[in-house]
RNA sequence: CGCGGGGUGGAGCAGUCAGGAAGCUCGUCGGGCUCAUAACCCGGAGGUCGCAGGUUCAAAUCCUGUCCCCGCAA
């Protein structure tokens, strides 16, 4: 199949990699135009570019689609199906309509549960047990199309966003073959999607990543999982900004009220209490350090039983 | 040249502004207490204070250069 392919994320790398070892033609990667970005706020182009550049795949890096440019030169190219695989920018009616065969999505959740642009991290936040992989006929709607194949799969208690992402990039890429072989031998069947269970999902903010202790343990420890590593939940302590990488639950009879540390534990550090019990940290990061021990967080900082996390 | 923080015994930090004998919480080694202990007490080992120059009677601390790490912002 002569295939156009979209996506800018590490996520998108195990689909177009499949693509290319199934043996279909990708004859253009359309991604996220280059950025400044990180210390000295160097142009970096995204993961994807650098992997299509080195398969020698032809790479378009489009500002936009409102001018049309970007849609003559698809005309040119005439894939028969747009792959898209977590781009990042909304497709208009005409790169939708440009190929024959559709322009079908992949997306990392069970539709019509977690649409939008944060479904893994919903699913964490969440507490779910399980989600899944949906590869969808896109539509004018946000991953509202007619689905193609759906399938389901296990989150695990010690899953991260990280972990799970990574997991869920080469379940997705097998699951889009599936799907895109059966558009070329014709045996596609489309299903509408269920009006019920529908559920939107919005990007994560800044001010979200902030860690609110007054609520119940396993909120804030599911909250934390769907964060980490990357972009990383945050608190205050003595008013310098901390990283946490993750928590769990550490039964203790000491009490206090939210968000205060109620105990030094040796080797574990400190713990702390939330609205119904308390919890432990693992690795925290202090401003201009590198992640560290919780306990050596307790060596270095001496938190004192008392003391509070805030915001 | 986007803004900012940091590199101090094995770990994590303080000390730097106002130069003058290397500190704190742990770890480690030896001894003691104890039925016992990851608890407690006593004692010891371990550091060219990132690297290179400079100022000074004297530099972790001031000046210059350099390498590495991190946060913000995007």
């Amino acid at each position: 199949m002569k295939i156009c392919f979209f996506g800018s994320e590490d996520f998108s790398i195990p689909t177009l990699k499949a693509l290319i070892e199934a043996g279909h033609d990708v004859v253009a990667v359309v991604t996220r135009a280059d950025k400044k970005k990180g210390r000295g706020l160097e142009e970096t182009s995204t993961a994807v570019a650098d992997f299509a550049e080195k398969a020698g795949i032809q790479v378009y890096k489009p500002e936009t689609f409102k001018d049309g440019e970007f849609c003559l030169d698809l005309n040119s190219i005439a894939p028969e199906i747009n792959v898209v695989c977590a781009y990042g920018k909304i497709l208009n009616t005409g790169i939708l309509c440009c190929p024959l065969k559709g322009c079908i999505n992949v997306h990392p959740s069970m539709l019509p549960k977690y649409r939008g642009a944060t479904p893994i991290e919903s699913a964490l936040k969440s507490g779910d047990k399980m989600t899944g992989v949906s590869i969808f006929y896109m539509d004018e709607g946000c991953d509202t199309g007619d689905i193609i194949i759906q399938r389901e799969f296990p989150i695990e208690e010690s899953d991260n966003r990280g972990t799970l992402r990574e997991k869920l990039s080469v379940f997705a890429a097998g699951i889009l073959i599936e799907a895109v072989d059966e558009i070329q031998s014709g045996s596609v069947k489309r299903t509408v999607q269920s009006k019920d269970g529908v559920c939107c999902t919005s990007l994560i903010k800044k001010e979200d990543l902030f860690i609110n202790w007054n609520i119940p343990s396993r909120d804030i420890i599911n909250f934390v999982r769907s964060v980490s590593p990357l972009p990383a939940a945050r608190t205050f302590f003595r008013g310098k900004q901390l990283q946490v990488s993750a928590l769990d639950i550490f039964e203790t009879d000491k009490k206090g009220e939210a968000g205060r540390i109620v105990d030094i534990v040796k080797n574990i550090g400190p713990i702390i209490a939330t609205a119904d019990g308390t919890v432990r940290m693992f690795d925290v990061k202090m401003e201009g350090k590198k992640f560290m021990s919780s306990w050596s967080f307790a060596c270095g900082v001496n938190p004192k039983p008392g003391e509070a996390f805030e915001i």
